[in-house]
DNA sequence: GCCGTTTTCGGCCCGACTGTTTTCAGTCG
């Protein structure tokens, strides 16, 4: 979403990778190997313009964490002429193609050189030409094993290539775990990973469970009816994968270990690797089987021991992802997350008056039983045909309707608002005199997604400066693994909204969850304020507010920077200061 | 290549499983 003067952060972030990729064909030093990419990933999450502080100011560059004063030169060349020469050179030396085989599950660095080298593949195509002819199994090192994985893995569809929202995962994996709770001798038993970290997409899933009999777990888990097949087991450990297509990594620890085993699955691995290497700074050594000191475990039941043992309070699975968290729990600082029962309205939600399949009066009921105060009902306008959007009239009947409506509930209230179009030349698709009618009025982006950042920036701006307008929801219009983020300025439509006081919005749809984490959390370091709403399109999706504080909390987004967490009468204040 | 309540040099997290060997390297998480 950030497109900012020139490179993108990603874009740095992929020269990195791609000179990591290149270092481990030519056996380099893993921790020069490890250093490019600790930086890439340093830069891709950063919230500002890497390129822009390039340009400006090259010497602060080197206090991002895991990048000094070389990467911070190879920073300033590849903003300045697009590229790296270093990656270049490394690029002509190699096998040509070898970095494309590690993107085969089974062949890391070493196979993929050998297999460049010996039978000069080049391509996934010409390992699979390479496998089927049998010259594979012949290489030193290789066998029939490996060759038939290798022939399984370029089979298969791109599983792989794709990961799971994290919603749809929950439907498989909540299950699995609830399963496993009923293992033998099994006394806990949950999803770790990134599941856990609340990432808005996983690759896969990490299911922990406590128990004494290993093996007996491991069948357990083997029988589970939706096994597809099975990729490893062993005493401790299986892999799976389900029928529908999600891989499944099981662990089995003893219950003295399973807090410490609970850390370091969880993740992330850089957050892990941070811990580990304060425990030995302390003399400990920290395995996911407990804290020791010397060969005596000191702690491990609990995974707060874990954090206790190295000086620390106990830290939320949404922020361990080495973006401070450490420093901020050293200093006392750690945020106070917002949680879902802080909730107490919906501001987007929709009716079967625009494209909403309950009507106005079921979804406030629904509403009404999850305990909220208070909804905004926000149909389309007109330019949205698709949605069969509202216009001066429908708006008009749809407001005496919420008023006859509101007249009848005690303790609720129904908002009027509606979801306004935003024109490519950054209007609206209703008038200023319709505007003020609404109690509230959110703008977004649902055509023209491709403009130039520049220009996509000035329309966002134009729209926020209209004095009707109260919140800017889904800002990127992102839709995960279908459709990338419109590219604008993030950190100047976050100080335009922060001073005229236009909210910005983690909009909870699986697919949505944008703002994004490291955009929210940008969002409140430049002083904008927030709200999470479901943008339920049915009864139903008023519970996905859940997978939207779930985002905010991996934005270290607290409770009072989300204004739906305030009770009714603050909120109207908040929305007629406008 | 980075980094500093052991340090500006000498470290850099830790363990399970697989396949191929025959005592272990490679890969993965």
């Amino acid at each position: 979403m950030i497109a900012p003067s020139g490179t993108a952060n990603a874009e740095i972030a992929r020269i990195f990778r791609e000179v990591a990729d290149q270092l481990e064909l030519t056996r380099a030093n893993q921790f020069r190997i490890r250093a490019y990419r600790n930086a890439a990933r340093t830069v891709e999450e950063s919230g500002r313009s890497i390129a822009s502080l390039a340009l400006s100011a090259p010497k602060e560059l080197e206090e991002l964490p895991g990048v000094g004063a070389d990467l911070a030169r190879k920073i300033v060349q590849i903003v300045r002429t697009g590229s790296l020469p270093m990656l270049t050179t490394l690029e002509r030396r190699a096998p040509k193609g070898a970095t494309e085989l590690l993107r085969v599950p089974g062949i890391g660095p070493r196979k993929a050189r050998v297999l460049a080298q010996r039978l000069h593949v080049r391509s996934l195509g010409g390992l699979k030409r390479a496998a089927r002819t049998g010259r594979v199994h012949k290489l030193r090192g290789f066998g029939a094993k490996t060759e038939k994985r290798i022939l399984e893995e370029l089979a298969a569809p791109a599983v792989t290539e794709r990961r799971w929202l994290r919603a749809r995962a929950a439907q498989y994996g909540d299950p699995l775990a609830a399963y496993m709770r009923d293992a033998p001798g099994t006394t806990r038993a949950e999803l770790a990973g990134s599941f856990r970290r609340c990432r808005e997409t996983v690759g896969d899933l990490d299911l922990l469970v406590a128990s004494e009999d290993g093996p007996a777990v491991v069948q357990h888990f083997l029988a589970y009816p939706q096994v597809r097949r099975v990729t490893a087991h062993g005493t401790t450990r299986a892999a799976i994968q389900l029928t529908g297509g999600l891989n499944v990594d099981l662990r089995v620890l003893p219950p003295e270990s399973y807090g410490a085993a609970l850390h370091y699955f969880t993740g992330s691995k850089a957050h892990s690797i941070a811990i580990r290497t304060l425990g030995r700074a302390a003399g400990l050594k920290i395995s996911e089987y407990g804290v020791y000191r010397g060969t005596k475990r000191i702690a491990g039941r609990e995974e707060r021991e874990v954090f206790e043992a190295v000086g620390l309070p106990w830290i939320p699975p949404e922020l361990r992802e080495a973006r401070g968290e450490i420093d901020a729990a050293r200093a006392g600082t750690l945020p106070k997350l917002v949680e879902l029962r802080h909730i107490h309205g919906d501001l987007q939600v929709h009716t079967t008056d625009s494209d909403g399949r309950n009507t106005l009066e079921e979804m406030a009921e629904a509403a009404q039983e999850l305990g909220y105060e208070y909804i905004a009902v926000t149909d389309h306008t007109p330019t949205v045909r698709i949605a069969g959007g509202l216009d001066r009239s429908g708006f008009r009947r749809q407001m005496r309707r919420i008023d006859s409506l509101n007249a009848r509930l005690h303790g609720f209230t129904i908002l009027k608002g509606a979801e306004v179009d935003v024109h490519a030349d950054g209007t609206l698709d209703l008038n200023d005199a319709t505007l003020a009618k609404f109690d509230i009025v959110l703008v977004s982006l649902h055509s023209s997604l491709a403009l130039p950042p520049a220009r996509q920036t000035q329309r966002i701006i134009r729209a926020l400066r209209n004095p009707h307008v109260h919140l800017f929801a889904h800002p990127s219009a992102r839709l995960i693994n279908k459709r990338q983020p419109a590219r604008f300025d993030l950190d100047e439509v976050c100080r335009v909204a922060a001073s005229e006081g236009v909210l910005l919005e983690i909009n909870a749809q699986p697919e949505r969850l944008d703002l994004d984490d490291i955009g929210s959390r940008r969002a409140v370091e430049l002083g904008a304020s927030l709200t999470i709403d479901t943008d339920a399109h049915s009864v139903e999706e008023l519970r996905f507010m859940r997978w939207g504080v779930d985002q905010a909390r991996r934005g270290w987004v607290n409770r009072r920077d989300v204004v739906n967490t305030q009770p009714l009468d603050k909120l109207l204040a908040r929305l007629r200061a406008r």
